[in-house]
DNA sequence: GGAATTGTTAAATAGTCCTTAAACAGTTTT
DNA sequence: AAAACTGTTTAAGGACTATTTAACAATTCC
């Protein structure tokens, strides 16, 4: 699996998006027409599909709409601005974004950063050898399941999400328990033992969840 | 002081703005044009303004020198893709980012989590190897943490920010403990004693925390 | 419906931080 | 040089905060 798929007929311009691209620390695949570019797509899948419209033979809307039947993969439409026609407009309601020819290489990339982010990055977090999926509501430490109650994992996943910031206990109260909960803001420590517990190597002296006195929790980035 | 404030001329898209804003849990004031926005900021303040450039009246340059001349705050540019020409790319530079439409509301908010990590949820001290990081309340010296108490950092604190200046035993305890305080002031001089023990180099002859006799006590800048 | 798991509560324990007071050490005044 | 004053050090204890434990309640699973 490869992160993006590059499908540009402009065999110049592919290779300096590509660069760009893995300059930016992706990995790509490029496809200079749309035959190899769903054979590619079939083979080694993608992450994220940048996609020309304006390709010689299959063109760009098979492609999007190929893609789109098997898969939720985000894709970027790349088009002409006088391309625009109804055809056009209907397919870009269909993918997750779209930019113009000619385009800026750094709105492309944070277009890119920001599907990324909303897609995949949302639901796995992944924070030293810990890999949290939000999805399933499950922790691994280098591949090994740990097994989380749900009030364990919205705890770990709030102090992760605000690594380094210290968290007052009644933040993380009133996240978890909500601000109208009945229950005691004790049980918020007695969570906080259980899951270092679990992921602490010596529970003793918390590396990960530290306290800070008067203050609340923080996980240490 | 708001967290954000909108300055987008089309009326319905300032108010959709404004309410996927509130939504994300900012406080908003939207302004519909050039003076209101200027006349807002000079009011309430912001900490992070989203500016489209495109105005009618006083036009965004002007709105983003205006604030740029007070304050450092965060400017985040809103500009329509036809619209680029070096104007533009010469108040980019000056902002801290830019969006172009039509945006992502995604990608903004992104944008702006960003630039309030940045630059307000870390809220940074540095004084010689010192850094005091007032948000998480820690400090470090050349990367080192030190471990400080509650009284300890707010201490430090409070003398850094008037280095140079001689603080009497009387400000500093005051404005630690407040003037209603029950404690005794020679608690003061123990927690200065703590703090020496962990700043300075030689505790006997302290070289940051000075006293002067009769006076006080002085940060040496 | 019973068993297992998860969540809550309260009380006992442990630990940190702050305060106090008293002894000690300089500085200034007489 | 002694006295009076101001600042420093020390150590003990008290106030407060966090942790642990275990029993009980609630929920989920079989």
């Amino acid at each position: 699996m490869v992160d993006i798929l590059v499908v540009e007929d402009n065999s110049e311009l592919c290779a300096l998006l590509c660069d760009f691209l893995r300059a930016a620390g992706y990995t790509v695949s490029p496809a200079d027409n749309g035959t190899k570019a769903l054979s590619l797509y079939e083979k080694y899948g993608a992450r994220l599909v940048l996609l020309d419209i304006n390709l010689p033979g299959t063109d760009g809307f098979s492609v999007c709409k190929a893609i789109r039947e098997k898969d939720n993969t985000p894709i970027i439409i790349l088009t002409a601005r006088c391309e625009r026609d109804d055809k056009l407009n209907g397919i870009l309601l269909g993918a997750d974004d779209y930019i113009e020819k000619p385009y800026d290489i750094d709105i492309l990339l944070a277009k890119i950063k920001g599907i990324f982010q909303r897609r995949l990055a949302r639901d796995i977090i992944t924070e030293g050898s810990l890999v949290l999926d939000l999805n399933a509501e499950t922790v691994t430490r280098d591949g090994e399941p740990l097994s989380m109650t749900m009030k364990e994992f919205a705890l770990l996943r709030l102090l992760i999400e605000n690594k380094g910031q210290t968290m007052s206990k009644e933040q993380l109260f009133n996240k978890i328990w909500g601000s109208d909960s009945e229950s005691e803001p004790q049980t918020l420590t007695v969570h906080i033992k259980w899951l270092r517990e679990k992921i602490e190597e010596d529970p003793r002296t918390p590396k990960l969840i530290t306290t800070v006195w008067g203050r609340g929790y923080r996980w240490e980035g």
